[in-house]
DNA sequence: TTACTTATGGTTTATTTGACTACAAGTATA
DNA sequence: TATACTTGTAGTCAAATAAACCATAAGTAA
């Protein structure tokens, strides 16, 4: 009951008028990356003409709270995180883009260690799923345009900002984190090189562990240097293959 | 009376329900470069406890209307212009950023090449105004969030790609195209070596003209090359100083 | 012991930057 | 007419970076 509240599986002239704004919702990208996969939430939308569709979860905006906030709650919501790495894309306006009413979305998108949480926690298995970003299927709305533009979006913060690591656990090794840069990219880039690059940048800190349980040499674990980050740029990093 | 509507001065609920979107708005910051100055429009509010300050243009969004329309519908309005620049920055979402009511607005930026167009058209000069971007003063609400949102919108932009060109008249100068570029980024660059960078992009194309009526050896007059660009870049262009 | 796998560290060369210098082509002025 | 002055344009040179490689280390598996 709580939980549909959050697939825009309701229309809002079923809510009381003051509890919700009435034209405006707020529709996530959840992206994560386990394993080598990058991938993105999607939800089956349990209501309604287009029941057994698949699209992002969304969810309505409470009178009196800022859409930022709305989009933490979606998230709470749905994984059980608190803290997520959240940002905005931009609002969709298409007038016809919602078919039972005007109304303006705002798309975010999310960035989650998979690691720390079971999202079947709020969901059954045929309610939620994850599907790999470059295997996209058709969504319900206007879902794919959302999915494309946080995409995107999320391809150019990782390019001036170190923002990938938000989807990785507290320790990794280099391997890992060029493998999630080629995939976020799409691109192919040198084992080599990489290294070297991203060392370079001093914002990666080892303690001295090491990679257990794999059946080749170890790889040393790494974590982010959040605070020598801000130290060093002001003038963001480039990060260009 | 039809201008005022689009400058917010007047509560929707002043208009008929079915007419506009009754809480969201568009918000517009319009950026020019004239005679070497990087500047922003700004109108003055005509009614309610607020006026006289200075804000953002803005206005808003009719029931079946694409929210890029509406910001385009504004623009024209405000200008007299068609096919202007506009790119959508983002949606401000503070419950209190606008005093009369839950009110949500879009962001968005638009570039006009001012050679074109009297802004007065629209406007008594007590009405409107050109701030420079580097001298901006306090606005009205969030307008100031906005405005810095814009501005940093349009520093990763023009840095990825050819959109200052929308700035500048069909022909300009190398030197034209540096000051605008210095402005926009707020930094200081190296004539010689902006010059170099530039033209082995292939984006410009000179046609034999130069400046006339300067007193001093006359520049080479150039134009941007949109076919050239298209084809060039898949991947975008990388223009870091 | 050998093959295999991934990790890690270097080398080499071409390309790009950044800081400068020099000169060209005009106008202003004395 | 000569000279200074202003901006435009071209080139130099050293340092930094990037791209394409190669070599070796450190472990597991057979």
């Amino acid at each position: 009951m709580k939980k549909s509240k959050y697939l825009i599986s309701k229309s809002p002239s079923e809510l009381k008028k003051s509890e919700v704004m009435d034209s405006i919702t707020i529709d996530c990208c959840i992206f994560s990356f386990e394993k080598g996969e990058f991938k993105v939430l999607l939800v089956q939308h349990g209501e309604g003409i287009r029941k057994g569709e698949w699209g992002l979860p969304g969810g309505w905006i409470e009178y009196d709270e800022h859409i930022d906030d709305a989009a933490n709650r979606l998230l709470e919501n749905l994984t059980g995180l608190k803290d997520i790495y959240l940002e905005q894309v931009k609002a969709f306006g298409d007038p016809n883009r919602f078919p039972l009413g005007r109304v303006i979305t705002i798309g975010y998108y999310a960035l989650i260690n998979s690691e720390n949480f079971d999202i079947k926690a709020g969901f059954t298995a045929s309610e939620a799923k994850w599907v790999k970003v470059n295997e996209m299927q058709n969504l319900i709305y206007d879902h794919n345009e959302i999915f494309e533009a946080s995409l995107k979006h999320l391809q150019e913060k990782v390019k001036r900002a170190p923002t990938g690591f938000n989807l990785l656990p507290d320790k990794f090794t280099l391997l890992q984190l060029m493998e999630l840069y080629q995939q976020i990219l799409d691109i192919e880039v040198d084992k080599s090189n990489f290294r070297r690059k991203f060392l370079k940048m001093k914002l990666l800190k080892e303690n001295g562990d090491k990679q257990e349980g794999v059946s080749h040499r170890a790889a040393k674990l790494y974590s982010f240097d959040e605070s020598t980050y801000h130290q060093l740029t002001k003038k963001g990093f480039n990060f260009e293959f």
